[in-house]
DNA sequence: CATGAATGAGTGTTCATTCAT
DNA sequence: AATGAATGAACACTCATTCAT
């Protein structure tokens, strides 16, 4: 009994870390998404999130390690959300649109959090390199794993892969960035919008 | 005779200055290339530069007016070199690949500077959202006009021309970022890289 | 218990606060009043105060709150020492006389504060202006009201009140001023001095 | 022939040297009496007067040399004016009346000057203590002359006169600078403003 | 005599992080 | 676990003055 309690104890205290840990995710998800990184300062996250200066370095061990563990949970929602194709499986192009569209949700129900990750470039701090690496390492390989398996088909035409895999990132990524910030309305028909990217990238690449 | 001599002076004079301010230029684009602009401190800078701190400030306003001087600077050498495609005229395909050639000559002859541009966002700064929209407002008009001119003549297949423009061109900032910053080799052959990106481009909008 | 602790640590804190803030005040006005405000630079201040110079900031916004909350504070105890007098009571000169010899008290008990309000003018800074105008704008209107009301109830002469109100405060800051701070010699006895003052003053304004 | 050609050539050189002083010298009373002594730099100064920042230290030593030039013109059209006034010769009140009466034409045929003088308080500048010394030296020379001549003839009842001079020239100051910055409307009638001023000063001072 | 480019110590302020309580 | 006072290096920028031309 004495054991459950202190479970029963634990456990709450584990239940209650979760919850602060979340309302600063919180916090730093939106400053982060309006000011960007630099302009944010611990002070503004703290004061958002209403917790003391102490306590956000018990949760966090920096401000980069708070902002590098937003951009693993945008990675974890979309990489949950892609599923495998095969191409030898049926209709593998629908699979593929499937996938769009999954991501095209994850991006418009996680703006905030999208905006701060589509704002990161490569090439100016290690850390942020490593998760672009992971994300779009991971995007990367799903697309050049199609383009190569399906020339190997016959669907899609012969092709400097590594090249075209690039442009179709970047492609998407600015659409998204686009509707998110530069013209942030919120798009009215998802189906629309996927179909409008899908088809742009592959009436190009799907042979005759 | 003495005003020969103030000619020479003032003239040497206008010179150096024009040299120094370059130096500093310079020193700047190194810097902001490879640390960005946050992370480059007017102390790196001076030093880079070989320069006073004082000086620095009798070329420049501030940081940011040099850092948009040197946004000016790299919009100014694409927009150069960009020229109005007449589609009625003769064969306007092959004008709008030459215009695409000749601005992947900009960005490779310029590379550090195009770092410095590609890396930019909107959304985090006021006056680099301004020198971005000049630079890709150009470009965007010149996409939307052909597109648009393009599908009037039955060159272009009907297309969301908004979104294809901002796929496009997130397509080939991509491509230029990754081989200027995620994998720097030199370009070998630009116009086969120029091919490439075209061909990806082109066949999804030409008809049939 | 817990609580207690948890009272007699806030207690302790707060305690502590408030003494590391007068000990900022402190170095402040005996800096500010030596060599002014422009003179005293933040190194200055916290070496003075042997704090660090980010925790000068945990307790003034700015050098310049600093030191306008230094002029309020001796508004303050002027203000608070002078008392309305009721023309129609019983001997209003001698609550008149009472209120400056409190006035002088205040002066010469806090030396370096007095010459640091003395020495600012109006028209250099705005924020200084409306802490001047706190302080001389409740004794001129002290002295205005004494004035309009002794001039009615024919104990006062009529004269140019504004002017005279002017005249009478310029007449007693530089008095105090030079007994600050041109001849910095502490005033023998106050009861004379302020005689002296009163003297001045009434004798070219009670009538007859 | 030759030295009168020389002659000529360094007179107009001399007048030359002159009217450039003049130029800084009123630039700097236009740009001190606005701006105050701290808040203007040589670069505005330079700017006001057209001249280069070379050349400012062709006709003045440094910064605060030039702002003592202005204290000693002010000082000197001041001192001009006033005249010794014998007590044992005809009518010595009215002699006093006819210096304070100058004195206000000064100051207010020299408003920028003036404003610039009384904002200056002692203690701060030992440069500027020296000016203020000179001025404020001299008149109160005056005063305390008159009082104690004027007390041995019975027309000045007996004071404490290092006080009351004190007294009186804070409160001519103050007055001025009042009319100068605080509610600056040019003042009408120097006559009737010399004369409630006057009237103030001696009433009370005056035996009987 | 006149110029203005150059200097560098100095300014007030910020901020991520630490640690005693 | 939670707090918030304390730190000090770092920041962008200013400015009176000098001196080669």
């Amino acid at each position: 009994m004495n054991t459950r309690e202190i479970d029963g104890r634990s456990l709450r205290a584990v239940e209650k870390r979760r919850a602060r840990r979340s309302d600063i995710l919180g916090a730093a998800i939106r400053l982060f998404s309006s000011r960007g990184f630099y302009a944010t300062s611990i002070s503004d996250l703290i004061k958002e999130a209403g917790i003391s200066r102490g306590t956000f370095y018990l949760y966090f061990d920096s401000k980069e390690a708070l902002f590098l563990d937003l951009m693993d949970v945008f990675a974890k929602r979309i990489m949950d959300v892609v599923e495998i194709v095969d191409p030898a499986g049926p209709d593998p192009v629908q699979k593929i649109y499937q996938n769009v569209r999954r991501i095209v949700d994850v991006v418009f129900n996680n703006r905030e959090l999208a905006v701060i990750v589509f704002r990161e470039t490569y090439g100016l701090d290690s850390g942020i390199d490593q998760k672009l690496n992971k994300l779009y390492g991971f995007l990367r390989e799903m697309v050049e794993g199609a383009l190569s398996k399906g020339a190997s088909w016959g669907i899609i035409r012969p092709v400097n892969e590594q090249l075209v895999t690039t442009a179709l990132i970047g492609a998407i990524k600015e659409v998204f960035y686009h509707h998110l910030v530069v013209e942030p309305h919120p798009v009215p028909d998802r189906d629309a919008f996927t179909t409008s990217l899908f088809e742009f990238s592959t009436r190009g690449l799907l042979s005759v």
